[in-house]
DNA sequence: TTAATTCTTGACTAATTTACTCAGGTAAGA
DNA sequence: TCTTACCTGAGTAAATTAGTCAAGAATTAA
Protein backbone atom coordinates (compact mmCIF):
# COMPACT_ATOMS: atom_id res chain seq x y z
CA UNK A 1 0.00 0.00 0.00
CA UNK A 2 1.36 3.29 -1.21
CA UNK A 3 -0.03 6.96 -1.19
CA UNK A 4 1.14 9.61 -2.95
CA UNK A 5 0.35 12.96 -4.96
CA UNK A 6 -0.49 10.64 -8.23
CA UNK A 7 -2.75 8.64 -6.16
CA UNK A 8 -4.70 12.11 -5.03
CA UNK A 9 -4.77 12.90 -8.69
CA UNK A 10 -5.93 10.11 -9.33
CA UNK A 11 -8.78 9.94 -6.66
CA UNK A 12 -10.28 13.58 -7.34
CA UNK A 13 -10.06 13.01 -10.86
CA UNK A 14 -12.31 10.09 -10.48
CA UNK A 15 -14.43 12.31 -8.26
CA UNK A 16 -14.73 14.76 -11.03
CA UNK A 17 -16.04 12.12 -13.13
CA UNK A 18 -18.41 10.46 -10.76
CA UNK A 19 -19.81 13.82 -9.69
CA UNK A 20 -20.90 14.52 -13.78
CA UNK A 21 -21.46 10.59 -14.45
CA UNK A 22 -24.82 11.38 -15.63
CA UNK A 23 -24.14 14.10 -17.85
CA UNK A 24 -22.03 12.70 -20.51
CA UNK A 25 -18.27 12.23 -20.67
CA UNK A 26 -15.97 14.88 -19.10
CA UNK A 27 -12.75 15.86 -21.18
CA UNK A 28 -9.54 15.29 -19.64
CA UNK A 29 -8.87 18.98 -20.66
CA UNK A 30 -11.76 19.76 -18.34
CA UNK A 31 -10.21 18.43 -15.60
CA UNK A 32 -6.79 19.49 -16.40
CA UNK A 33 -8.18 23.23 -16.07
CA UNK A 34 -10.24 22.05 -12.85
CA UNK A 35 -7.41 20.64 -10.87
CA UNK A 36 -4.53 22.09 -12.23
CA UNK A 37 -2.59 19.01 -13.52
CA UNK A 38 -0.83 19.17 -16.81
CA UNK A 39 -2.98 17.32 -19.69
CA UNK A 40 -0.06 15.04 -20.59
CA UNK A 41 -0.13 14.01 -17.33
CA UNK A 42 -3.45 13.30 -16.67
CA UNK A 43 -3.31 11.12 -19.93
CA UNK A 44 -0.34 9.29 -18.59
CA UNK A 45 -3.05 8.54 -15.38
CA UNK A 46 -5.60 7.42 -16.97
CA UNK A 47 -3.80 5.11 -19.83
CA UNK A 48 -3.27 3.29 -16.29
CA UNK A 49 -6.75 3.99 -15.07
CA UNK A 50 -8.45 2.34 -18.71
CA UNK A 51 -6.20 -0.50 -18.16
CA UNK A 52 -7.44 -1.10 -14.86
CA UNK A 53 -11.08 -1.13 -16.55
CA UNK A 54 -11.73 1.35 -13.82
CA UNK A 55 -12.58 4.23 -16.79
CA UNK A 56 -14.08 4.25 -20.20
CA UNK A 57 -12.47 6.79 -23.37
CA UNK A 58 -15.01 8.12 -26.20
CA UNK A 59 -13.01 9.51 -28.90
CA UNK A 60 -14.07 12.09 -31.20
CA UNK A 61 -16.10 15.03 -30.92
CA UNK A 62 -18.16 15.66 -27.54
CA UNK A 63 -16.48 12.40 -26.12
CA UNK A 64 -14.29 12.36 -23.13
CA UNK A 65 -13.97 9.74 -20.09
CA UNK A 66 -16.28 8.42 -18.01
CA UNK A 67 -16.59 5.67 -15.51
CA UNK A 68 -16.54 2.11 -16.48
CA UNK A 69 -18.72 0.90 -14.02
CA UNK A 70 -21.16 2.62 -11.56
CA UNK A 71 -19.55 4.41 -8.73
CA UNK A 72 -20.90 2.75 -5.65
CA UNK A 73 -18.61 0.14 -7.32
CA UNK A 74 -15.37 1.81 -7.88
CA UNK A 75 -13.59 1.51 -4.52
CA UNK A 76 -10.67 4.23 -3.46
CA UNK A 77 -8.32 1.04 -2.58
CA UNK A 78 -8.58 0.05 -6.23
CA UNK A 79 -8.01 3.63 -7.83
CA UNK A 80 -4.92 3.86 -5.62
CA UNK A 81 -3.33 0.84 -6.53
CA UNK A 82 -4.36 1.59 -10.20
CA UNK A 83 -2.18 4.53 -10.56
CA UNK A 84 0.04 4.14 -8.16
CA UNK A 85 1.31 1.13 -8.85
CA UNK A 86 2.17 -1.44 -6.34
CA UNK A 87 5.83 -2.14 -6.17
CA UNK A 88 8.57 -2.93 -3.68
CA UNK A 89 8.25 -6.44 -3.31
CA UNK A 90 9.37 -7.06 0.67
CA UNK A 91 13.39 -7.47 1.09
CA UNK A 92 12.50 -11.06 2.75
CA UNK A 93 10.87 -13.47 0.10
CA UNK A 94 10.52 -16.16 2.13
CA UNK A 95 13.88 -18.21 0.76
CA UNK A 96 17.06 -18.27 2.98
CA UNK A 97 18.69 -14.75 2.35
CA UNK A 98 16.27 -13.78 5.52
CA UNK A 99 18.23 -14.80 7.94
CA UNK A 100 17.41 -12.94 10.94
CA UNK A 101 13.48 -14.12 11.67
CA UNK A 102 13.31 -10.42 13.79
CA UNK A 103 13.14 -8.67 10.27
CA UNK A 104 10.48 -11.77 9.17
CA UNK A 105 8.80 -10.38 12.68
CA UNK A 106 8.05 -6.71 11.68
CA UNK A 107 7.78 -7.47 8.05
CA UNK A 108 4.71 -9.59 9.13
CA UNK A 109 3.48 -7.23 11.44
CA UNK A 110 3.45 -4.70 8.32
CA UNK A 111 2.01 -6.43 6.36
CA UNK A 112 -1.24 -7.06 8.34
CA UNK A 113 -1.26 -3.14 8.73
CA UNK A 114 -1.05 -2.85 4.92
CA UNK A 115 -3.71 -5.36 4.60
CA UNK A 116 -6.16 -3.15 7.04
CA UNK A 117 -5.42 -0.10 5.31
CA UNK A 118 -6.28 -1.72 2.36
CA UNK A 119 -9.40 -3.16 3.59
CA UNK A 120 -10.28 -0.13 5.15
CA UNK A 121 -10.06 1.99 1.62
CA UNK A 122 -11.40 -1.03 -0.56
CA UNK A 123 -14.71 -0.14 1.78
CA UNK A 124 -15.00 3.20 0.90
CA UNK A 125 -16.70 3.84 -2.57
CA UNK A 126 -16.69 7.29 -5.17
CA UNK A 127 -20.57 6.89 -5.01
CA UNK A 128 -19.95 8.04 -0.58
CA UNK A 129 -18.73 11.22 -2.13
CA UNK A 130 -20.30 11.92 -5.56
CA UNK A 131 -24.08 10.77 -3.95
CA UNK A 132 -24.47 13.15 -1.07
CA UNK A 133 -27.22 15.44 -0.43
CA UNK A 134 -26.78 18.68 -2.51
CA UNK A 135 -23.08 17.54 -3.95
CA UNK A 136 -24.49 17.23 -7.34
CA UNK A 137 -26.49 19.89 -7.71
CA UNK A 138 -23.34 22.28 -6.28
CA UNK A 139 -21.37 20.89 -9.24
CA UNK A 140 -23.95 21.61 -11.56
CA UNK A 141 -24.18 25.12 -10.30
CA UNK A 142 -20.54 26.31 -10.25
CA UNK A 143 -19.89 24.80 -13.86
CA UNK A 144 -22.96 27.11 -14.70
CA UNK A 145 -21.20 29.95 -12.98
CA UNK A 146 -17.83 29.24 -14.96
CA UNK A 147 -19.71 28.63 -18.16
CA UNK A 148 -17.57 25.35 -19.08
CA UNK A 149 -18.13 21.76 -18.86
CA UNK A 150 -21.05 19.42 -19.93
CA UNK A 151 -23.80 22.29 -19.01
CA UNK A 152 -21.52 25.11 -21.38
CA UNK A 153 -21.44 22.51 -23.79
CA UNK A 154 -25.34 21.83 -24.29
CA UNK A 155 -25.59 25.88 -24.30
CA UNK A 156 -23.37 25.68 -27.60
CA UNK A 157 -25.55 23.16 -28.67
CA UNK A 158 -28.46 24.61 -28.67
CA UNK A 159 -27.06 27.58 -30.05
CA UNK A 160 -25.62 26.08 -32.82
CA UNK A 161 -29.08 24.30 -33.73
CA UNK A 162 -30.27 28.04 -33.36
CA UNK A 163 -28.27 29.34 -36.32
CA UNK A 164 -28.71 26.11 -38.44
CA UNK A 165 -32.75 26.90 -38.22
CA UNK A 166 -32.16 30.39 -38.98
CA UNK B 1 -1.93 12.29 4.22
CA UNK B 2 1.17 10.46 2.54
CA UNK B 3 2.29 6.87 2.87
CA UNK B 4 5.66 5.80 1.21
CA UNK B 5 8.56 3.35 1.97
CA UNK B 6 9.88 5.79 4.01
CA UNK B 7 6.64 5.83 6.55
CA UNK B 8 6.88 1.62 6.34
CA UNK B 9 10.64 2.06 7.58
CA UNK B 10 9.57 4.34 10.10
CA UNK B 11 6.96 2.08 11.37
CA UNK B 12 8.94 -1.31 10.79
CA UNK B 13 11.50 0.19 12.98
CA UNK B 14 9.27 1.74 15.78
CA UNK B 15 7.49 -1.78 16.23
CA UNK B 16 11.23 -3.04 16.78
CA UNK B 17 11.62 -0.94 19.44
CA UNK B 18 8.48 -1.54 20.61
CA UNK B 19 9.31 -5.22 20.75
CA UNK B 20 11.97 -5.06 22.63
CA UNK B 21 10.70 -2.23 24.64
CA UNK B 22 11.15 -3.52 28.25
CA UNK B 23 14.74 -5.08 27.68
CA UNK B 24 17.26 -1.40 27.42
CA UNK B 25 17.34 0.50 24.67
CA UNK B 26 17.95 -1.07 20.75
CA UNK B 27 21.04 0.49 18.91
CA UNK B 28 20.14 1.71 15.25
CA UNK B 29 23.05 -1.05 13.60
CA UNK B 30 20.98 -3.87 15.11
CA UNK B 31 17.73 -2.37 13.45
CA UNK B 32 20.12 -1.56 10.20
CA UNK B 33 21.26 -5.10 10.11
CA UNK B 34 17.37 -7.09 11.06
CA UNK B 35 15.42 -4.87 8.39
CA UNK B 36 18.21 -4.14 5.75
CA UNK B 37 18.34 -0.57 5.77
CA UNK B 38 21.39 1.52 5.63
CA UNK B 39 22.89 2.93 9.30
CA UNK B 40 22.78 6.67 8.31
CA UNK B 41 19.32 6.22 6.64
CA UNK B 42 18.05 5.28 9.40
CA UNK B 43 19.80 7.95 11.77
CA UNK B 44 18.33 10.66 9.25
CA UNK B 45 14.56 9.01 10.06
CA UNK B 46 15.12 8.62 14.41
CA UNK B 47 16.41 12.26 14.04
CA UNK B 48 12.86 13.23 12.99
CA UNK B 49 11.48 10.80 15.30
CA UNK B 50 13.21 12.44 18.06
CA UNK B 51 12.14 15.90 16.92
CA UNK B 52 8.64 14.86 17.31
CA UNK B 53 9.31 13.45 20.87
CA UNK B 54 7.83 10.10 19.67
CA UNK B 55 11.91 7.99 20.60
CA UNK B 56 14.47 8.92 23.35
CA UNK B 57 17.73 8.51 22.18
CA UNK B 58 20.22 6.82 25.19
CA UNK B 59 24.18 7.58 24.43
CA UNK B 60 27.31 5.46 25.10
CA UNK B 61 27.82 1.96 25.75
CA UNK B 62 24.48 -0.21 26.29
CA UNK B 63 23.07 2.97 24.54
CA UNK B 64 20.50 2.86 21.78
CA UNK B 65 16.97 4.12 21.51
CA UNK B 66 13.77 3.39 23.34
CA UNK B 67 10.24 4.65 22.91
CA UNK B 68 9.17 7.71 24.63
CA UNK B 69 5.92 6.79 25.31
CA UNK B 70 4.07 3.87 26.07
CA UNK B 71 3.51 1.37 23.38
CA UNK B 72 -0.25 2.03 23.70
CA UNK B 73 0.05 5.43 23.40
CA UNK B 74 1.64 5.95 19.96
CA UNK B 75 -0.36 5.66 16.79
CA UNK B 76 0.65 4.69 13.54
CA UNK B 77 -0.60 8.15 11.94
CA UNK B 78 2.34 9.67 14.52
CA UNK B 79 4.55 7.83 13.60
CA UNK B 80 4.09 8.29 9.58
CA UNK B 81 3.42 12.26 9.70
CA UNK B 82 6.43 12.06 11.58
CA UNK B 83 8.69 10.71 9.13
CA UNK B 84 7.26 11.25 6.04
CA UNK B 85 6.66 15.28 6.80
CA UNK B 86 3.25 16.50 5.69
CA UNK B 87 3.97 18.13 2.41
CA UNK B 88 1.71 19.13 -0.58
CA UNK B 89 -0.54 22.18 0.95
CA UNK B 90 -3.54 21.86 -1.47
CA UNK B 91 -2.93 24.64 -4.94
CA UNK B 92 -6.51 26.52 -3.52
CA UNK B 93 -5.69 28.00 -0.71
CA UNK B 94 -8.88 29.55 -0.09
CA UNK B 95 -8.15 32.60 -1.50
CA UNK B 96 -8.79 34.23 -5.36
CA UNK B 97 -6.82 32.18 -6.56
CA UNK B 98 -9.32 29.35 -7.19
CA UNK B 99 -11.18 30.12 -9.41
CA UNK B 100 -13.02 27.50 -10.26
CA UNK B 101 -15.53 26.06 -7.80
CA UNK B 102 -15.04 21.84 -8.61
CA UNK B 103 -11.97 22.24 -8.22
CA UNK B 104 -12.71 23.43 -4.48
CA UNK B 105 -15.39 20.62 -4.52
CA UNK B 106 -13.17 17.80 -5.03
CA UNK B 107 -10.79 19.48 -3.07
CA UNK B 108 -12.96 19.26 0.04
CA UNK B 109 -13.82 15.48 -0.81
CA UNK B 110 -10.49 14.61 -0.75
CA UNK B 111 -9.74 16.75 2.55
CA UNK B 112 -12.57 14.37 4.22
CA UNK B 113 -11.20 10.99 2.92
CA UNK B 114 -7.71 12.10 3.91
CA UNK B 115 -9.09 12.82 7.56
CA UNK B 116 -10.99 9.62 7.56
CA UNK B 117 -7.89 7.50 6.70
CA UNK B 118 -5.87 10.14 9.29
CA UNK B 119 -8.28 9.03 11.96
CA UNK B 120 -8.06 5.49 11.03
CA UNK B 121 -4.21 5.11 11.50
CA UNK B 122 -4.85 7.19 14.84
CA UNK B 123 -6.80 4.33 15.69
CA UNK B 124 -3.96 1.66 15.64
CA UNK B 125 -0.85 1.69 18.29
CA UNK B 126 2.51 0.20 18.16
CA UNK B 127 0.86 -1.82 21.32
CA UNK B 128 -1.61 -3.54 18.97
CA UNK B 129 1.02 -5.14 17.29
CA UNK B 130 3.73 -5.49 19.86
CA UNK B 131 1.56 -6.70 22.66
CA UNK B 132 -0.01 -9.44 20.84
CA UNK B 133 0.27 -13.01 22.54
CA UNK B 134 3.61 -14.84 21.57
CA UNK B 135 5.15 -11.78 19.83
CA UNK B 136 7.41 -11.02 22.78
CA UNK B 137 8.47 -14.86 23.18
CA UNK B 138 9.42 -15.34 19.62
CA UNK B 139 11.06 -11.92 19.43
CA UNK B 140 13.15 -12.96 22.34
CA UNK B 141 13.76 -16.53 21.23
CA UNK B 142 14.65 -15.43 17.22
CA UNK B 143 17.00 -12.81 19.13
CA UNK B 144 18.71 -15.51 21.00
CA UNK B 145 18.81 -17.86 17.56
CA UNK B 146 20.62 -15.12 15.91
CA UNK B 147 23.28 -14.34 18.98
CA UNK B 148 22.73 -10.56 18.98
CA UNK B 149 20.71 -7.98 20.46
CA UNK B 150 19.74 -7.51 24.26
CA UNK B 151 19.95 -10.86 24.81
CA UNK B 152 23.65 -11.65 23.29
CA UNK B 153 24.75 -8.46 24.79
CA UNK B 154 23.47 -9.50 28.30
CA UNK B 155 25.22 -13.05 27.67
CA UNK B 156 28.62 -10.78 26.86
CA UNK B 157 28.11 -9.12 29.86
CA UNK B 158 27.94 -12.06 31.55
CA UNK B 159 31.24 -13.49 30.46
CA UNK B 160 33.23 -10.34 31.21
CA UNK B 161 32.11 -10.99 34.56
CA UNK B 162 33.53 -14.04 34.69
CA UNK B 163 36.80 -13.29 33.08
CA UNK B 164 36.73 -10.20 35.84
CA UNK B 165 36.42 -13.14 38.75
CA UNK B 166 39.11 -15.61 37.29
C1' DT C 1 41.63 9.76 32.91
C1' DT C 2 41.32 7.39 28.81
C1' DA C 3 39.17 4.66 25.44
C1' DA C 4 35.24 2.70 23.46
C1' DT C 5 30.61 3.14 22.29
C1' DT C 6 26.69 5.19 20.36
C1' DC C 7 23.98 8.99 19.50
C1' DT C 8 23.89 13.43 16.77
C1' DT C 9 24.53 16.60 13.04
C1' DG C 10 25.44 18.30 8.50
C1' DA C 11 27.01 18.29 3.87
C1' DC C 12 27.08 15.81 -0.18
C1' DT C 13 25.60 12.33 -3.90
C1' DA C 14 23.54 8.55 -6.87
C1' DA C 15 19.31 6.49 -8.09
C1' DT C 16 14.57 6.65 -8.53
C1' DT C 17 10.14 8.70 -8.99
C1' DT C 18 7.23 12.45 -10.11
C1' DA C 19 5.37 15.65 -12.97
C1' DC C 20 5.61 17.46 -17.17
C1' DT C 21 6.61 18.45 -22.37
C1' DC C 22 6.64 17.34 -27.08
C1' DA C 23 5.37 15.11 -31.06
C1' DG C 24 3.18 12.39 -33.28
C1' DG C 25 -0.51 9.04 -33.97
C1' DT C 26 -5.94 7.06 -34.20
C1' DA C 27 -10.98 6.96 -33.92
C1' DA C 28 -15.26 9.28 -34.23
C1' DG C 29 -18.46 12.81 -35.17
C1' DA C 30 -19.97 17.37 -37.79
C1' DT D 1 -12.67 16.26 -44.75
C1' DC D 2 -11.90 18.68 -40.74
C1' DT D 3 -12.08 19.08 -35.97
C1' DT D 4 -12.10 17.01 -31.59
C1' DA D 5 -10.23 14.33 -28.16
C1' DC D 6 -8.37 9.96 -27.01
C1' DC D 7 -3.94 7.37 -27.22
C1' DT D 8 1.07 6.33 -27.24
C1' DG D 9 5.87 6.80 -26.49
C1' DA D 10 10.13 9.18 -25.98
C1' DG D 11 12.44 12.46 -23.49
C1' DT D 12 13.35 15.73 -19.35
C1' DA D 13 13.61 18.84 -15.17
C1' DA D 14 12.63 18.76 -10.44
C1' DA D 15 11.81 16.44 -6.27
C1' DT D 16 12.34 12.62 -3.23
C1' DT D 17 14.61 8.57 -1.60
C1' DA D 18 18.27 6.18 -0.02
C1' DG D 19 22.70 6.26 0.96
C1' DT D 20 27.82 7.87 1.98
C1' DC D 21 31.19 10.37 4.48
C1' DA D 22 32.98 12.88 8.17
C1' DA D 23 33.12 15.05 12.33
C1' DG D 24 31.55 15.84 17.05
C1' DA D 25 29.26 15.08 21.77
C1' DA D 26 27.73 12.39 25.63
C1' DT D 27 28.14 8.45 28.30
C1' DT D 28 30.02 4.31 30.25
C1' DA D 29 33.72 0.94 31.19
C1' DA D 30 38.50 0.02 31.81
Amino acid sequence: MRLSTKGRYGVTAMMDLAIHDNAGPVTLADISQCQGISLSYLEQLFSKLRKHKLVDGVRGPGGGYRLARPADEISIAEIISAVDEKVDVTRCNHEGNCQDGVRCLTHELWEELSDRLFNFLSGITLAQFANRPGIHELAIQRDNINGRFILARRQQEVLQQQRRVS
